[in-house]
Order: C-alpha cells, then sequence, then structure tokens
DNA sequence: CGTTTTTGACCTGCGC
DNA sequence: GCGCAGGTCAAAAACG
C-alpha cells in the first residue's frame, strides 16, 4: 500500500550508489559514484503521463488486486480456518467480518486519494504542457519583436540606457551570449555583426551536429584564430592540440579556454565596442556541491579523466574530465573535495554539447531548461563591478539581485543557489549538501511533496515571468509585476514550496545543474538555426521522443 | 588490444 | 622578467 502511494511522487529524492562496472551498452560507469538519475526515466515530461496513465492502471489493477485479495482473504480465511475448524473452533466469526470490512474502507480511502492524487498530477502535467506552449508562442512573439527593433539593444552595448536598464539588459545579456540558453536578447544587428565576425572561420565548420554555427562559439572562435595568429604555441600553431585539430574553427566543438586580449588595430570602432562587450563575456560554469563519498557524482554523460591537479589551499587533488559522449565534446568538469568539508563534493561544469544529452542528463533538464535560463538571464547586479554572488538564491524565494533585499519575498535565508560573478567565470552554483530545512522555515517539511498542490509549478512560475514581461527576460521585472497583481503572501508560499520542494529533491537539483550546463552549451546549437529558443522546443518536442 | 587512468611536463595568464 | 597557480598534454601504466 505504501510503496505503491509513494511510487506517486514525480521527483523521486532517491540516491542510489551505480555498484556496477557497465551499463547495458558495455560502456564504462564509474564506480560507486552517486547516481542522482537512477530514476531518470520518470523525469521526462511525456514520461510521467506515461507514468501517470500507468499508475492510473496500477490503481485499477490494485482495485482489482483489492478485490481479487478480498475475495482471496475470504476463501484463504475459510480455508486457512478450516484448520481452526478442523479443531473444532467457529467459522468465521463477526470480528472477522469487522476487521476485513475496516480494512476494506482502509484501502478504498486509500485509493481513494491515489485517484485524487492521480488527477492532480494530471492537472499538474496539463498546466506544464501549456505553459510550455505558451511560453513558445510568447518567445517567437519576443524573437519577432527584437528583429523589428534592433536599435533598442545597441544601447545595451552602448551603455546609454539608465542604470536598472542596465542592469536589466547586460548582465542578462552576458549569460545569454555566454550559452544556450537563449538568443533572443541577442538583436539582429548584433547577429549580423557576429556572424560577419565568425564567417572568417564558419567556412571550415564540417561537424557540427546542429548544422548551423553557433554564434557564441563562432565569436570564441574567430577571436580564438585571431589570438592564434598573434601569440605563438611551442607547437606552431600548425601543430594543435588534438581537440583544435578535430575542432578547426567554426566548428562547435572547441571552445578556447580564455578570451584573448585583441589589440585596438585590429578591429574598427564598431568592431571594438563590439569585442569589449564580448571581451565582458565571460565563459560560465555551472558548480554543483553535493554531499557525496563516491568519488565522482552521475550527471548522465560519461567522462575520462585526464589529468589531476594539486589546487591551491586545498588539500585533496582536483580531477579533470572530459566529456566522452560526443567525439569530441568539449565539455570538461573539474570535480574536488571541499577544503573544509571532505564529505562535500564539488563538481563544476564548464563547456558545451556537441552531442545529444542521453536520456538520463535530459531528464528533467528539459523541464528545468526554462528554469535555468531564467537563472542564467535572470536580473543581476552589474556582474563586473560586484564579485560577490548575486542573489538567485531559489530558497530565498527570491531569483533577485542583492540590490533587491527590499523585495518582500527576499526576506527567506539564502541556501541553494548562487550565481556568481566573479570572475574569471560567471558560475552558477548549486549547494545539495544542505537539508531543505533551512528552506522549510516556512514551509512544512511534510508539505513539500506536495507539488501539485501547495505551489505554483516552476515552469508556470517561469511562465509567467516570461508573460509579465514585455522585451527582457527578469524574473526581477516579473515578480514586480506579480507583486502588483498577486497576493504577495500568495506567491511567496507557492515560490517557496517549489524552492524546498526543489531542495529537498537531489534528483531535481542535479538535474537542473546538467539542464544548466546544457544549456550552457547546446542550446546555441539549435537556437542559432531557428532563431528561437530552445527552451520550449526542446521541452515540447524532445519529451516527446 | 582498445580504452581509461595516472602523472610529470608543459603552457598560459596574472601579479609583482 | 620571474614566479606562481590553474589548466592541459601525452606517454606510460593499468584495466577490462
Amino acid at each position: 500500500m505504501e510503496p505503491a502511494a509513494s511510487d506517486h511522487s514525480i521527483h523521486s529524492s532517491r540516491i542510489e550508489h551505480v555498484l556496477s562496472t557497465a551499463t547495458a551498452d558495455g560502456k564504462r560507469v564509474v564506480h560507486d559514484e552517486l547516481d542522482f538519475f537512477a530514476d531518470h526515466h520518470k523525469g521526462c515530461l511525456k514520461e510521467t503521463n506515461q507514468n501517470l496513465l500507468l499508475k492510473e492502471d496500477m490503481v485499477q489493477e490494485k482495485q482489482l488486486d483489492v478485490n481479487t485479495g478480498l475475495n482471496l482473504l475470504t476463501t484463504y480465511t475459510s480455508t486457512s480456518d478450516k484448520s481452526s475448524t478442523d479443531d473444532g473452533s467457529t467459522s468465521l466469526t463477526m470480528e472477522d467480518h469487522k476487521q476485513t470490512a475496516s480494512e476494506l474502507e482502509v484501502v478504498q480511502a486509500e485509493l481513494g486519494r491515489m485517484n485524487v492524487e492521480n488527477q492532480r498530477l494530471r492537472v499538474m502535467i496539463s498546466q506544464v504542457n501549456n505553459n510550455y506552449k505558451s511560453l513558445q508562442v510568447h518567445l517567437a512573439d519576443l524573437m519577432q519583436r527584437q528583429q523589428n527593433q534592433p536599435v533598442q539593444h545597441k544601447m545595451v552595448i552602448d551603455g546609454s540606457v539608465p542604470e536598472e536598464k542596465q542592469m536589466m539588459n547586460i548582465v542578462p545579456r552576458q549569460f545569454m551570449d555566454m550559452g544556450r540558453a537563449s538568443t533572443v536578447n541577442i538583436t539582429q544587428h548584433e547577429k549580423d555583426e557576429l556572424v560577419s565576425h565568425s564567417s572568417l572561420d564558419m567556412g571550415k565548420s564540417n561537424n557540427d551536429c546542429s548544422g548551423s554555427p553557433p554564434i557564441v562559439e563562432s565569436m570564441d572562435h574567430c577571436k580564438s584564430s585571431i589570438h592564434r595568429s598573434t601569440t605563438k604555441r611551442t607547437s606552431g600553431g600548425v601543430e594543435d592540440s588534438p581537440e583544435r585539430q578535430e575542432f578547426p574553427a567554426g566548428s562547435p566543438g572547441w571552445v578556447p579556454k580564455k578570451v584573448p586580449k585583441l589589440s585596438s588595430g585590429d578591429v574598427d570602432v564598431d568592431h571594438q565596442a563590439s569585442e569589449e562587450t564580448m571581451s565582458m563575456i565571460k565563459k560560465a560554469r555551472v558548480s554543483v556541491r553535493a554531499r557525496s563519498e563516491a568519488s565522482m557524482i552521475s550527471d548522465g554523460c560519461q567522462w575520462r579523466k585526464y589529468g589531476q591537479k594539486m589546487a591551491k589551499g586545498n588539500p585533496c587533488p582536483r580531477a579533470y574530465y572530459r566529456c566522452t559522449m560526443g567525439t569530441g565534446c568539449p565539455v570538461r568538469k573539474q570535480v574536488q573535495r571541499c577544503a573544509e568539508d571532505k564529505t562535500i563534493l564539488i563538481t563544476t561544469y564548464e563547456g558545451q554539447h556537441n552531442h545529444p544529452l542521453p536520456p538520463a542528463a535530459m531528464a528533467m533538464a528539459s523541464t528545468t531548461s526554462a528554469a535555468a535560463s531564467m537563472l542564467l538571464s535572470g536580473s543581476m547586479p552589474s556582474a563586473d563591478h560586484h564579485p560577490h554572488h548575486a542573489l538567485i538564491n531559489s530558497s530565498s524565494n527570491t531569483f533577485l539581485p542583492r540590490t533587491a533585499i527590499h523585495h518582500p519575498l527576499s526576506n527567506c535565508p539564502p541556501s541553494f543557489a548562487t550565481l556568481s560573478a566573479s570572475a574569471p567565470f560567471p558560475t552558477v552554483t548549486l549547494d545539495l549538501t544542505r537539508t531543505p530545512a533551512t528552506s522549510s522555515e516556512n514551509m512544512p517539511l511534510n508539505q513539500l511533496p506536495n507539488f501539485s498542490q501547495n505551489i505554483m509549478p516552476l515552469p508556470q512560475v517561469l511562465g509567467q515571468a516570461l508573460c509579465n514581461n514585455e522585451s527582457k527576460f527578469s524574473l526581477l521585472d516579473s515578480f514586480r509585476g506579480l507583486d502588483t497583481t498577486t497576493n504577495h503572501s500568495i506567491l511567496a508560499d507557492k515560490v517557496s514550496a517549489a524552492t524546498a520542494a526543489i531542495t529537498a529533491d537531489p534528483n531535481f537539483t542535479a538535474a537542473l545543474v546538467a539542464a544548466i550546463s546544457s544549456i550552457i552549451g547546446n542550446n546555441v546549437h539549435s537556437n542559432n538555426n531557428t532563431n528561437s529558443t530552445n527552451i520550449t522546443t526542446r521541452n515540447s518536442s524532445d519529451d516527446n521522443t
């Protein structure tokens, strides 16, 4: 009874160690790694739908089972009681009947609860689907608008907008540009500029999975080619690293680690402004802190260790891994134990996958990709001037910059996710090491799993964020908009519950990490193709595969 | 035997 | 220019 009921939680928080050495396809699996995606198959929306259907079937079956069981019970009772009858005792007593009846009532009540829960889950799924669709429509609309208004964002580059507008535009734009989250904030003018820049190398691209070179990478490759021409390497620039050979300039595989400095003589004034903007673009990283004795957390991808270093100030070595799922996939990650608490494993992801993510990694990634993109595009104080962590702390219910500490939603303690704008790389840090206790201060833990009842689903929150936003992706704006139309406490409760539920679910947070890292990487590929965001398309299409 | 891990050497950027 | 630290390379070893 109880296990069946618990099966209805969409987000399982189960963490299990992978003990096997090989997967079904024969690929090696790191021993004893912490597998956040042990039941990843539940994460996909469609699969969730299927699960719901299956579970409903299970409920029906269970009804049959129960009835059968009761019949059997009666039969067995009489049968098993035969011995007692044989012993001369009486047959079924009234007490037996009462007990059976009470059991029946309990089972029926439980079935009723399960049906109700199923209904709630179905409603939630439909809400999510609706939100995805509305997101898609809205983003298409935004893209169209921005194509019609290329001048506005030039102001962003020029920095001639009011400070608040700068905060809303410049900073998110940095993150937008860095990752695949969205190209919405890139105007057509900028795209043209970038394309003209990158056209130097684009012709050499030959292994782009998506068929279109990503803008950001093209930018990097452009600068990379300049860099290579102006800097010497002991290998002479001809014998480049294998990755550079694998990924000729313009191809999506290799993303240079560093953004080279350009001399003013290299480019004209317009380009210089553009380059200055691009020089602000730093490579985003996604870092996750998880408490684990395992050597590495499983994120659905396969990794090969290529180096290990002792980092300053930490007695534990830092291990360097690169993704081996795609040929020459440039995604890398660093794994290191926390110096203060060696039970905490810090995994930092960097780069962009040049291959489709495996189902394990995609599990819930599509659901969270919107969240991640909002995370990355969300409001932050001037990143380059505030090296501190900007709070997009989900457990603080805010996604708000520290400058907005007076926001009514920002009065909750931080714990979960932070965006670090500190040099050299902006880093989204998710802290899975903290218990939900902090975030559930306003929310009893036993209410957390009741996702569909107590909270607005995260995609819905994000959907509202988009719908309340006319021209830019800013949760701050959206929350401001919500402030005028919704009850603060209700919203706070909903967001708090969502946050707490997320915090309480390692699967979700790990998936969020994977989503963020994949967004930082993969979105660029298709976004450039479709000139629309991948957030919704991937959610709606990939989930149906 | 192919793949992965290990590990010392090397490269690069940055601060002084 | 030098030293330091982070990051990467690549040959050798280990592994399955």
